[in-house]
DNA sequence: GCAGTTTCCAACTAAGTAGTTGTAATTGTT
DNA sequence: AACAATTACAACTACTTAGTTGGAAACTGC
């Protein structure tokens, strides 16, 4: 059999990225990961380091290319609300991405890995937002940006408050992506608005 | 010396929020707890049975109150955005309640304890908010009432957000709670405009 | 002050846990 | 084919963990 060192470092990433997005960084378990994998624990030692070193490449793999797979695309404070809504629709499909953010948000708090290749990719969703609504400053962009990703993120990792709150109908979700895309238009809006007439708030 | 054993319950309590709320439920470590008590852990066995009622008693403890600590006070969206401006600011000094709530959203899912309790304050939360939005549907608090935990609760739990979207100048905080409050604004004020004139979306 | 109960703790147990090691199989090189 | 390097794994180690136990000290009612 021949060996085939980039397909085992593939198994382990993604059954490790399966395990952290469950469990987070305290509940994994480096035997489960091989398990799930195939492959005999030590490989992750080789090839990875240790537990929080797999973490990292889990958190910086998942993360980074999430960033790619939905765009901002198109002008006006549309485009933004459209764009949260797709997030919105690919956190409910596959919340990977939201809970390993929340996981390392929590179990890592500001000590955060992959940086330059992060704010890269969030330099470049600034920039999106900026395009998309001309005028809007540098700041209001990413604070734009922090709502949408608060809403979009937060509703699969406490997926309990829909019903404590909402009573948690049959058409839940569907209902709390049209509040998310409405509050995302809204906030857009008022920032374009602003940005043509500066005059208003100065 | 006098057994004082509510004392005792109160201390291990006390410590156990604090274990819970830096490290989850998984992180958190039973002798830790017991040593920053100053009590011998077997009493944790007698006085809340295991790790998962413990964090079951935190959780209803410190959600629970959280609730009444910041109410719903006046009339109108400006309401609702002095709620969530109150709600950030008590969730900037003290953490506990965000991150306690993510935690039981990432280990526990939809395996929500102490249900009746909790129901009846998000209830009233409801009842507040469409008390200060007159003509609101049930479900559009709800939601409201979602989007403004999702705001303020996220802020805390992803602090490194703020540095990576936005560059976390000097006055980041003030400008994020700026940008929560009005959005709030926004889309309380469309609801309850809408609820004024319900014939625009049906 | 004395039996019965409760609070408390040091020491213990059984089951994991991350990480390592010794060794065999495979591969490329000469 | 002989060699060194790489990939792989079963077994192992040192340590941590949640949960338990046996008995001492303090309280209660009499």
């Amino acid at each position: 059999m021949a060996w085939d060192t980039e397909r085992t470092k593939g198994l382990l990433l993604e059954a490790a990225t399966s395990e952290f997005c469950a469990r987070g960084l305290a509940g994994a378990r480096i035997d489960r990961i091989a398990a799930e994998a195939g492959v005999n624990k030590e490989r992750i030692y080789q090839y990875f380091g240790n537990k929080n070193a797999l973490f990292d490449a889990v958190i910086v793999a998942a993360l980074s290319t999430l960033m790619d797979e939905v765009p901002i695309e198109g002008n006006g404070p549309e485009a933004m609300a459209d764009y949260a809504g797709r997030l919105f629709d690919h956190h409910q499909t596959d919340a990977t991405a939201p809970r390993l953010l929340f996981w390392e948000g929590l179990e890592r708090g500001t000590d955060v890995v992959g940086l330059p290749k992060r704010m890269a990719n969030c330099a470049s969703k600034v920039n999106s937002t900026i395009a998309a609504l001309p005028g809007i400053s540098r700041e209001d962009a990413g604070d734009l940006l922090i709502t949408i990703v608060s809403l979009c993120d937060a509703a699969p990792v406490l997926p309990a408050l829909d019903g404590l709150m909402a009573g948690g109908g049959p058409d839940r979700a569907e209902r709390r992506r049209a509040a998310v895309v409405r509050t995302v238009y809204l906030a857009a809006a008022a920032l374009a608005a602003e940005a043509k007439a500066p005059a208003a708030t100065a």
